[in-house]
DNA sequence: CTCCTTGCAAACTATTTGCAATCTG
DNA sequence: CAGATTGCAAATAGTTTGCAAGGAG
């Protein structure tokens, strides 16, 4: 994908990304083809995956690309963090308090690489794991 | 997997940990199963990711997933940040001091979520790829 | 002996891509 | 129109699994 088109608008890309938008959290490409066949029965995942592409190249949405095998995308822009559960592999927002020790390296250098961000995720287990978990320990 | 099994010894699963350990960082199965079929001619990927799987249950290897499509794998087993480069994908261990803002949430909960570890990777660009951008702005 | 591990090949999951037809600016 | 986008199908990348044979405890 050459960084210096020109993009056309296309219902398909307005559906996913209104979509996405609506549910405001990590959707897999798999979720958001399975919802709007139902309105655009002719939608591939081709176009799902293209268009995600784009979304995130022109800032409208953000992928997530950890824990499971599939990429999550998201659009609430801002830097948060998230929590991923080791048990069922849930992956939730948490708005914890901003964090002036990790803050302080935006802009900086480590190691002659240049910051401009981080991903941050809290591992552990949700509360249904935990409960399945004291219910039957290993 | 189940998590009863006594295991037991294997050449193969051995070797594997040995480079890994001996590389000391972020190796992907497919590199793996390339260097060590110089000396075990007969090892196969099934056996490299299956032995991936119990390193890691045992808690002698690390499984990192983020970033680029496949896994990559670390025998350092301490809490370390990485840094992931936007442009050529590249992860590099991160040695920065600790961080009192994030430790300060291990063995808490967080919306009923009890939280006991933390992945954290920082973006941006390495050396190479901010000269590549610096020499063709887009 | 029992259960673990291996190599091989086939299966799978998530994602990407080639192509001709169609739509947008 | 030029160039972007689509649906479809085939291709790819990474990983997992079934199975019969061999190995460890």
């Amino acid at each position: 994908m050459q960084n210096n088109r020109r993009f056309h608008r296309s219902p398909q890309r307005e559906a996913i990304y209104d979509y996405v938008a609506a549910r405001k959290s990590h959707l897999s490409a798999e979720e958001i083809y399975a919802a709007l066949r139902l309105r655009h029965p002719r939608l591939s995942m081709g176009t799902v995956y293209r268009n995600l592409h784009i979304l995130v190249a022109q800032g409208r949405l953000v992928a997530l690309r950890f824990g499971s095998g599939q990429d999550l995308y998201d659009a609430r822009l801002d830097l948060h963090a998230h929590l991923l559960c080791r048990g069922c592999g849930d992956l939730l927002d948490a708005d914890i308090p901003a964090m002036p020790d990790l803050d302080q390296w935006a802009g900086k250098r480590i190691l002659d690489f240049q910051v401009d961000g981080y991903s941050l995720v809290f591992s552990g287990l949700c509360k249904s794991c935990r409960k399945r978990q004291a219910a039957a320990p290993s």
